[in-house]
DNA sequence: CTATTATTTCGATTATACTAGAAATATTTA
DNA sequence: TAAATATTTCTAGTATAATCGAAATAATAG
């Protein structure tokens, strides 16, 4: 995953509203839930709801459905498991470390 | 973790400079680097540099620690981890399952 | 085809973020 | 104390995002 990708899709994980709808479609899991029905438990106005679930599909962590009359929205996990990957990228090799000996050396760069 | 804070840190890490300062002291390790090597090795102007790593710091992802003229900057790992955490959280269960079979069944909410 | 329900587009307001140059401040070394 | 290096503050321009009501557009059911 490249960087821009990566902060662009972080981003639009950055933001409350954004965030408890993935999170309510994380919980939903992949059969998904219609956008009314986000709408109306999450108690977002509806065109504010259109307004992220774009923003959300155009990074590719929603994925979106026709089925009669409901739009069913379900979360694009491989993505999401991209995201956290990017951020964890040779992050656990050095966690595990624990406090390194502490360093006196000068700045080389 | 709460949302709100989840949210502010992924926002924070949602901006590709400050995601190319994390990935470069997530490189770095614990010991961390110098705010000037930063600077130089990724050639981000100084100001906006401080700008960056006030936010990253404000969400508990940096740690700033003066040793002679340089303050050495290193990545909040646990921190790292604590939002990697969020974004997968009972996320894994889900995906295993690959498709679900598919419902039919109408919208309940 | 009309009514009903579901979702989106439009438009406008308000707020917040990104960027970086210039000047100021701090810290060490001579 | 003066010089050198490192980092921050100030300031300001520019751009982008969040919000949501009202109206418009699907899509189905009767």
């Amino acid at each position: 995953m490249k960087l821009e990708d990566a902060a662009e899709t972080l981003a639009q994980l950055g933001n409350p509203t954004r965030l408890e709808v993935v999170r309510y479609l994380v919980k939903a899991g992949p059969s998904g839930v219609p956008v009314g029905s986000i709408q109306r438990q999450l108690k977002i106005p509806a065109s504010t709801l259109t307004h992220h679930l774009k923003h959300l599909k155009g990074v590719g962590l929603l994925m979106q459905k026709r089925k009669k009359t409901n739009l069913w929205c379900s979360i694009n996990f491989d993505r999401l498991h991209e995201v956290s990957d990017f951020l964890l990228e040779e992050c656990c090799s050095f966690s595990l470390r624990e406090s390194d000996n502490a360093k006196t050396e000068r700045d080389a760069a």
